[in-house]
Parts: structure tokens; C-alpha cells; sequence
DNA sequence: GTCATCATGTAAGCCGTTACATGATTGC
DNA sequence: GCAATCATGTAACGGCTTACATGATGAC
């Protein structure tokens, strides 16, 4: 989860931890906030796996040209030159996501779990999946959320359940946030279909 | 967040561990779901705390009268007198809330944390709460929910999600699912003012 | 000169999970 | 007789939190 939410973030840009925490938080309205001890060791982690690697700031919008790619001896080298004194608060370390990454990237977003907080990152990201991933991942939230609607329909009415109002009140706006969820997955498959029929018709 | 599921359902009716899972899980359409090996362990930590304790079981709608309390010691004597060959799998355990227990209960229905799955746990039992208890509680949750509101606003358009339609489209279905949970919690709310204005009236 | 913020990390602990062990009852 | 379900528990492990330790920079 963590480490989804890093490797997506990481894939779009070179950042620090610092940086991506906050980024992690406002991925979904606070919701999906942690803490820095799991960040850090999270990061360590992903970095002894070989999902991340850290490299050389280009933060500051002009420090040093570096046009493109400069390969690791080089951005090693200049990361080593300056270990405390520089222009920020203690040296920040940034983190950039390697092929490995980006492979495992793909293995998190395609792997089946679909809790609320997993399925929030996997669509945040679902960009770097392909049409067919993205559609089947769109799907299987919606079953889920079907299923979900089913057993609310079936489990209702315990005893007690129709004298109090909270619960009453507290189950139907359960089902009507499930039905926005649902019709909003309709709409993205609808489009990805779409999509994916215009994609079919520009190949022939 | 566990122990507040168990003695929310065991203070409407003595429940045995197998049965709490159930109900626990439809409390919130399976969000909430727990398993065993969270649950035992919570049951026999509740009861060390004096919070809950075992009971003989008139599960069976009249098994023997038992007219309100009979002490410990018949309890036990009659739960010991058939530890197998009964009309049940392997002996259940039936537990009933203490009056320990509904203290707890209060505190954790008091205690401040309001991440989506306690607020849910909240509201289901929140019948335990006096009325301005109750307002409290609402009230809190809508405050944070107009914060995570005001938080997409000003973290919205940094670099890239303008471009990812995915990402919009999660930013604006989580915006409206905010602002229906909020409108949900404004009738909840005008309905407990609407009821402590009609309590007062009657005091006077 | 002191406070807020930036920045990285470690250690202890909580709360939950999965996997395992055990066994009785019911229905086919 | 065998599988599904009911029923209770333990052990190992995972992932995240809080609290702590450290320190630099910038603003006032």
C-alpha cells in the first residue's frame, strides 16, 4: 500500500521523503496520511530491493543544468561533495524509481486486493496500467461493490435494526454512497471502452 | 475499534464469539470485517478487564428462565455440566456486556478519533450516547470533512494531474462523496437539534 | 536567540492478519 | 463416510503508529 503510493509517485518524479509524505497525504483527501516511521523504513526497503535508488537533486528548479540522463558515478560523485551545508535543512536524500521499479509497480497495481485505501492508489495510478488492466480493475471493484450492495440488502432487519433511526439512517446512506460509487465506475468503464473500441478502429 | 464493535452488539444482546464475527461484519456491508484471530483474543482481553463476561447461553429463545441475575457460580455450573454433546458444534461460548463494559463502551464512543471506520462504528451504536454526545460526535466529523474539502482545493493542479484524466476523475468523485457524506450529516444534525428543542419544550 | 519548518532516521509497541490445530454437528 | 459449517483458540508475522533523537535553515 505504502509502497504503491511511493513507486506511483516516484514514477512520475525524482522526490524525497519528506516531499512524498505530503504528496501521499493529499493523493486522497488525508485519508491515506502516514507517518514517517513508515516512510523511512519503507524507502530503505524498496532501496535494498532495488525498486528505488537514490540520486541527485535537481529539485531547485536551475541548480545545475544536468541535461537528461547522467549516469550514476557522476550524480554519486556530486551527491558526496557537499554531505552537510548546502541551501536546505538537513541533506535530503531523493529517491528516483528504477526499471526494477517500475516492473514492481506494475506487479502492485495488478494484484488482486481491493480494500477502499488499495483500490483509491491503484486508480491514482492506474495511468502506467494497460487499457485491458485498467478495465478489468474497474470491474472487479464494481462486483465487489454489487456483492457488497447484496448483502446489505439480505443482512437488514435484525432485531433492534428498524427501532433505531441511526442505524436505519447509517445503513441507507451506506447504500446510496455505494450506488455513487457504482455509477461512477460505470461512467470510467464506459469510457474505456470507448477508448479502447476507437483504439481497435484506428488499428484497422 | 474492535473492542467498541463487540461491546456496541453485546450490549443489545449476549452473543457468542462466532456469532459477533457475523454481525460485526455486516455492521458495515463487510468494510468492518474481522477475523478469528483478532476476535478471541479481544473477547478474552474484555474479559480480563472485567468488561464482558461468560454466560450461560439462553441463546434458544426459552432454554431455562433464568430471571435476570444468577451469580457466577451457577453460571459456570451449568455451562461445566456439558462441555461437549450438546445440540451445538464445540461448546460455545455466550458473553454478556458487564456494567464495566458499558462504562467502556461510553469512553470509546467518546474518544476522539474519527477515521472512517470508527466514525461508522460511532454512529451504529451511538443510541448509547446522550443526546449531545451524539451532536458531538456529528458535528466533529463534519468539521473534518469540510477540512479534507478545503484541503483538495488548494492541493489540486500540481504538475501532471491536470493531464491525468484518472486522477481528476477520483479527485471529483471523492469531492462529491464528501459533500453527500456532509449533507447526510447536516440532516442528521438538525434532526438531533430538531429532538433536544422538542425535549426542552417539555422540560418547561 | 528562539520558534516553526524542513529533513531523516530508530525503537517499542498496537492492532490486525494468515496459517495452523482441534473438534463437534448436520446434511447428503 | 465425507464435506460443509459451526465453534474456539494459538503462534508467527506484517504494517503502521507514537515517541524519541538529531540537526540545519529561515523568519521574526
Amino acid at each position: 500500500m505504502l509502497e504503491l503510493a511511493i513507486l506511483g509517485l516516484l514514477r512520475e518524479q525524482e522526490l524525497h521523503g519528506y516531499e512524498l509524505k505530503k504528496r501521499i497525504a493529499d493523493l486522497g483527501g488525508n485519508r491515506l496520511a502516514i507517518s514517517f516511521g513508515s516512510l523511512y523504513p519503507a524507502l530503505a526497503r524498496l532501496e535494498a530491493l532495488g525498486s528505488v535508488k537514490a540520486v541527485e537533486a535537481h529539485v531547485a528548479p536551475v541548480s545545475i543544468p544536468m541535461t537528461g540522463s547522467l549516469a550514476g558515478e557522476a550524480a554519486a560523485f556530486l551527491r558526496k561533495r557537499r554531505p552537510p551545508v548546502e541551501r536546505t535543512g538537513r541533506a535530503r536524500k531523493v529517491y528516483g524509481i528504477t526499471e526494477r521499479g517500475e516492473q514492481h509497480l506494475n506487479d502492485l497495481l495488478a494484484d488482486p486486493s481491493l480494500d477502499d485505501k488499495a483500490f483509491h492508489l491503484k486508480v491514482a495510478f492506474c495511468r502506467y496500467l494497460p487499457p485491458a488492466g485498467r478495465l478489468e480493475l474497474f470491474e472487479r471493484r464494481r462486483a465487489q461493490l454489487t456483492g457488497q450492495l447484496a448483502g446489505a440488502h439480505t443482512s437488514t432487519r435484525r432485531r433492534g435494526e428498524q427501532r433505531d433511526s441511526y442505524l436505519r439512517s447509517l445503513r441507507e446512506h451506506d447504500t446510496e454512497s455505494i450506488q455513487h460509487d457504482i455509477a461512477w465506475l460505470d461512467r470510467l468503464i464506459a469510457s474505456e471502452r470507448a477508448d479502447h473500441g476507437q483504439a481497435q478502429e484506428e488499428k484497422s
